[in-house]
DNA sequence: CTTTATAGTTTGATTGTCAAACATAATTAA
DNA sequence: TTAATTATGTTTGACAATCAAACTATAAAG
């Protein structure tokens, strides 16, 4: 019945979720950055210049957390405060060469995994998947 | 081209994580448990009672951080260590009655986002994507 | 202009984290 | 069987991550 799918899909996304969590740890892990450090080039990287208030939501912390955490990256040379022109109370923040470094090095990765995950489905699988993220993404 | 596919299911990826990492942490900030420890509280649930290793490496820490971790969820009643009795040097780490209920609550609240994510769905995508996230689960 | 709202920082306290040293139990080798 | 080695977990000391609350500075509204 459909209650079981629904709870079948519940385990997969949890699991699912489980091990790129488990990834991204172990990759950062070989970059000398914290998985915070790395998740925020992540973010600063397919973003590109992004202020702190919409950057502190997607890391899921606090302005004050943020502050602390972009000074390290600031002084480590992998982002920059760019002030706005438009607004003075505000920055941008942006990745440095060396945070771009970074942020190809990652993505990298990230491709090597999209073909681990492509080579155990057919194409249609792969591009059924495909157009359900899509939708998702959009969704929630 | 193939390349595109595969750059797209690896943005996609990325962006359903993120989601998915927002989504807890707001979770979490219900409970009044930090996000840490309601992924502790969601493993162990999940898979039983689990001895302090294998549950380190899920949680991707060293067996340092897990010791003080389980010591505060011990304090705060939600697990308890139980000496393995194969294994002298061992405990099995389990949800007591409060922690039960934390899981509970929290996988409610999974269902309801899987339930979300299957109503953009038709019903073949939406097996299509269980079938899909069951092969990639078993490969990475 | 004065008030209010927004963006970001600072501070103080607590939790999360690691590496390294330690304790104890199991396993292997002699 | 005993001694050396390995595996499981804890403790400690240092530092990073985090939050809430107080604070500064700029923008917007009245």
């Amino acid at each position: 019945m459909k209650n079981t799918v629904l709870n079948k899909l519940s385990d997969s996304i949890i699991e699912f979720y489980e091990k790129l969590y488990s990834w991204e740890h172990a990759i950062a892990k070989n970059t000398g950055l914290s998985p915070q450090q790395n998740h925020t080039i992540e973010i600063v990287g397919s973003n590109g210049p992004i202020r702190m208030k919409p950057l502190s939501e997607k890391l899921s912390v606090t302005m004050g957390t943020l502050t602390v955490m972009i000074d390290r990256l600031e002084k480590s040379g992998h982002v920059c405060r760019q002030k706005d022109p438009e607004d003075g109370r505000g920055f941008n923040i942006l990745l440095t060469a060396k945070g771009k470094t970074i942020h190809k090095e990652h993505h990298a990765y990230h491709l090597n995994l999209a073909e681990d995950i492509t080579s155990c489905l057919s194409q249609e699988e792969a591009s059924g998947l495909l157009n359900s993220l899509a939708k998702i993404n959009r969704k929630i």
